[in-house]
DNA sequence: TGGATGCTACGGCCGCGCCCGAAGCATTCC
DNA sequence: GGAATGCTTCGGGCGCGGCCGTAGCATCCA
């Protein structure tokens, strides 16, 4: 069967070093350059540059050229939440029963304290607000959906987030995607509400991105702002 | 960063034809034993031994062995849908600009019609499903979530569906994930609502599962229900 | 108790595909 | 114009991992 096919080679596609580890680079939803990708996978500029074709034929990857750099971005959602499944299963794993500690840099200790997740935010502060929002009644969670509670929009909207109303059929409620967060395993807000929390934390300034990493870091402002609205324990 | 090796390491094991092979029939939710695996990978008992030892040992499947037969299943829902998604991009592809025309066998064509997706429904007779409870305000369902309306759920209790009543903060709501199909590039329902019914229409003999394939085939009596209820387009 | 059958462990073969260096084209800067 | 930078294409080397046959261990049926 044909379809068995291009679904191993999909796969195959993502479970080569190099590759993966261009691809969880790019899962900040920014674009990169063919050579700082090289560099991320930690090999030559040749050997990208074969890789990188092989993705964006295959439809994962879109390129923008821009004088003498092409820069590579994933090319929809639907790829990034695929990304993110295969992370979470692999986290999971991980973290099972047979496996010894994982290790804890202090690199990756910043990523478990926040970081993008393609366009939302995860790790501890996500998974945080997440709770609060439901604590507070703002914010429907469960395994197979979310969504925000008439009270959660007109919250977020008063803070200042930019959100867009409900259309469609779904009146008076906005869905998002529970995200399944890989280090802190329990549901983080993605989708178009988590991608609006996450750009207002950026516009704001309470987070901004640290080099060379998926990580964030909070700002002195950020604590601040943050834990007035979802309290205390952020 | 250990993390992205695993993750690379997780779609590896997807990437490999035999394997992948194994996991698309165990889509189906059912349970196999070694030796079945191996026919539909195609390859010797010998060498279905050790893919399957390196499934299990990373969690995507269960054992349960039962006198001298070993049956494997999928590990977990978590792992079901990322090969969900893993598929749903693989189709996006095939079906994508370059490529020529998808296969189109008899087999095929069954598929595309009906067949099991892990523990839901879909092909056309899913999302017809689908359409007819949104079209009668029965269903919300967007890009990033969906969830029966009141109204959705006392409907499928009438016509004899068991359905767990809504719990926790979602109250009068009950959640179900949108699954992307990948023969109709449209979403079905996938989650507890999808699993219920889909086991409503094996228990009522409105389908039956076909030998060999992932494929249903829809009985003159579940014609005659399914149109009852949604609609004659079905 | 002997002989099926289902599955697993071991060894050796072989091919796919990853990797790099070098050379070639495009673009930008001086 | 020439030189530097970014990226791609080509050819050849080599290692990882899938495949099978055989042998060995469990389980079930006479």
């Amino acid at each position: 069967m044909t379809t068995i096919s291009a679904f191993a080679a999909t796969a195959a596609l993502v479970g080569e070093p190099a590759r993966a580890g261009m691809l969880a680079a790019l899962m900040d939803g920014r674009a990169l350059t063919a050579s700082e990708l090289a560099a991320v996978a930690g090999v030559t500029a040749a050997t990208a540059s074969g890789h990188l074709a092989q993705l964006t034929q295959a439809g994962m990857l879109a390129v923008e050229k821009q004088g003498r750099h092409r820069y590579h971005r994933l090319a929809s959602p639907q790829v990034a939440a695929m990304l993110e499944s295969l992370m979470a299963v692999a986290g999971g794993l991980e973290n099972g029963a047979a496996t010894r500690r994982p290790r804890v840099g202090p690199r990756d200790a910043a990523l478990r304290r926040a970081r993008t997740c393609y366009d939302h935010l995860a790790g501890e502060i996500a998974v945080g607000i997440a709770d609060s929002l439901v604590a507070s009644g703002r914010l429907d969670l469960s395994d197979d959906g979310a969504a925000l509670t008439p009270d959660g929009f007109a919250f977020l909207r008063g803070i200042g987030m930019t959100l867009d109303p409900p259309t469609g059929p779904a009146r008076g409620r906005i869905f998002c995607r529970p995200c399944l967060d890989w280090s802190e395993r329990r549901p983080h807000i993605a989708g178009a509400v988590g991608a609006a929390l996450c750009r207002w934390c950026l516009d704001g300034g309470w987070v901004r991105r640290m080099a060379g990493t998926r990580a964030l870091e909070v700002t002195p402002k950020g604590v601040q702002e943050l834990s007035r609205h979802f309290g205390r324990e952020l």
